[in-house]
DNA sequence: GCCAACGTTGGC
DNA sequence: GCCAACGTTGGC
């Protein structure tokens, strides 16, 4: 099992939408980085990630399950580009803002703040907790 | 809307 | 294979 952190506009797929794809969930289209797609490859059904929302809102807004393993991106014709799908699992009741994680030590080392502007990102086991912890999910999800 | 960071492209 | 130019991302 292993935890990964999803960023999107919120003006071009939001939380609200991605909760109202439901249990089937929807393709993560539209990644266009070699890292990003090499972390959506790494992916196991039932993994576990954050739903980020960046340049508005700045923050983790929900938790999202991986539900099929990468297959190649619908929204284009060329095949170096691959996605997974994944659903909503919950909302983060409280949620954690970039400012949140940023000011936190034990989130110093998180991708969310070393690798900016990697758009699907590896999230720690400690991270998972600590920022469920900090969202107000404890337990956290797993 | 600006601009820094950084990934990608393409000429050599 | 290097590196300058260029495009995109994303915080502010």
């Amino acid at each position: 099992m292993a935890f990964w952190l999803f960023k999107s506009e919120p003006d071009a797929w939001s939380w609200e939408k991605q909760k109202a794809a439901g249990a089937k969930g929807t393709e993560w289209t539209g990644v266009r980085n070699y890292q990003a797609r090499n972390n959506m490859r790494a992916m196991q059904i039932g993994d576990k990630g954050f739903f980020y929302h960046s340049n508005e809102g700045l923050d983790i807004v929900g938790i999202v399950e991986v539900c099929a393993l990468a297959h190649h991106d619908s929204s284009t014709d060329d095949p170096r580009w691959e996605c997974v799908d994944i659903r909503a699992v919950k909302d983060v009741p409280n949620p954690v803002s970039l400012k949140d994680v940023k000011a936190s030590p034990k989130l110093a080392k998180m991708a969310l703040v070393t690798s900016m502007r990697l758009s699907v990102q590896p999230v720690m086991p400690d991270e998972w907790v600590e920022v469920c912890r900090m969202g107000g999910l404890t337990p956290a999800p797993e």
